[in-house]
DNA sequence: GGAATAGTGTCTTTTAGACATTATGTA
DNA sequence: TACATAATGTCTAAAAGACACTATTCC
């Protein structure tokens, strides 16, 4: 039968309990370096591991509101807004010790940010650079492991096709800061000439502000600054380099 | 606080009563037409309208055993094999009258199959041709009309650089027989001397099985007959044409 | 034979990739 | 001045799109 369509008997304090919690990824870019959020957690299991932010689901809460909530209280982190996008949901049973628990994880894409401070139920919180996670330096709670690299999946994808590259940087940039931010994503290098043409010729992607500014990650020549344009999806896409090659910065 | 630590002083007859089903879409092209698997509801709410085969997720099962036993349960439909993914999670509060249900959809890619029958809690099982329901002749329950339109995008999508195409038709298959494929998907109509330039020279799409045999869906001179190869992804991509023109069959 | 599809080949346009060269800022 | 990045331009290779022409099978 389609969903909601109670057992017959339905009873709440019968009902199996599920526990519904949200999670969420926040990725960045810190010292040229693709980073993600994370909390230490203060309680059992996993305590002292390290998390991604989350918590339970209000029962009148939209899941994506749990997850803006929970990166506040845990965090300290305010942000007036940012990008937040369903990743997908993890629902295995086992993936807690103690109850089943169905985690739908949320993806925020931010420009580089102030520290943030611990919150209420998280000891410490803090940036960690993904090249230390995946070596193997910081072990994740939970599945964690698995839903930040769905997520790093995620985000090297999605900045093929969509415009979601310029979230990772303020606003007035330089063709040179986005780039980097390919750069870092895709853990490649781009040639600048090539890079700059493509984005100039995609129609949407960036608007020109007619006046010139340093860029916001390196030194050298001033760079003509740019603004975020209307489009949401880029024709054509700017593709990953073909496959093998790992150039590192 | 990471998800999965209990409020103090859980209790889990106290804990708010959410709902957790699964509901799957499967899609298949029938007649020409991009095609969805329908039941007939039985009970209220929406009782007669049609919606999305799917149902209550049990406490030590995995979600997407969910979804293929509902599918079993409901239609009859038995197939040994199929690709099933998860397509997102929806659990809008108000989006069930009764209660908070968080509802996670998968998404089915399969050939033409035998008609399905009516199985457990639904009234009737049949496809749909997806142009009927966007139409409007159709209306499905719930929030079923935006699934499925989650679902018909990301399949639009994902033919786009995956071989998933190969999932909607039978093994030995024609080129003629893939490229109607990504023809109905679309809604468009590509140039079948250069779609098949395409899929042999992108390697691991298909393999030729070195024999002739008819189209599975069509008359006219019997073509080379060829079978899914090893690629899952494919490089280079075959892109949907740019835009606007909508070309029907 | 007529209709429909399969298959081969060619030509043009577009895009990507590599890279040389000059310009302009900072340390 | 040394150095790093910005910006422009050129050449080549790869891919996409349009389309002409021949081949084979069913009716």
């Amino acid at each position: 039968m389609p969903d909601a369509v109670a057992p017959a008997g339905y009873d709440p304090s019968a009902y199996p309990p599920f526990a519904v919690t949200s999670d969420i990824v926040v990725l960045t870019i810190r010292g040229g370096e693709l980073s993600v959020l994370l909390v230490e957690r203060g309680n059992e299991p996993y305590a002292g591991s390290w998390a991604l932010p989350g918590g339970f689901v209000d029962i009148d809460e939209p899941g994506e509101e749990t997850a803006r909530r929970e990166l506040v209280e845990e965090t300290r982190l305010e942000i007036s807004s940012y990008h937040l996008e369903q990743l997908r949901t993890y629902s295995a049973p086992g993936r807690d010790p103690r109850m089943r628990v169905v985690s739908t994880a949320y993806l925020a894409f931010l420009p580089d940010l102030p520290a943030p401070v611990a919150g209420d139920d998280a000891a410490r919180a803090r940036f960690f650079a993904l090249r230390d996670i995946t070596a193997g330096e910081v072990t994740l709670a939970f599945d964690h492991e698995q839903i930040l690299a769905d997520a790093v999946e995620r985000a090297r994808s999605k900045i093929e096709y969509t415009t979601l590259a310029a979230a990772f940087v303020e606003k007035p940039f330089t063709l040179g800061d986005l780039r980097r931010v390919y750069e870092c994503v895709w853990g490649t290098r781009l040639h600048p000439s090539n890079f700059a043409r493509k984005v100039l010729s995609t129609p949407g992607f960036v608007r020109s502000l007619d006046v010139r500014g340093a860029s916001q990650f390196e030194g050298g020549r001033v760079g003509a600054l740019y603004e975020t344009g209307d489009a949401t999806v880029l024709h054509p896409a700017i593709l990953r380099p073909t496959g093998d090659e790992e150039d590192e910065r």
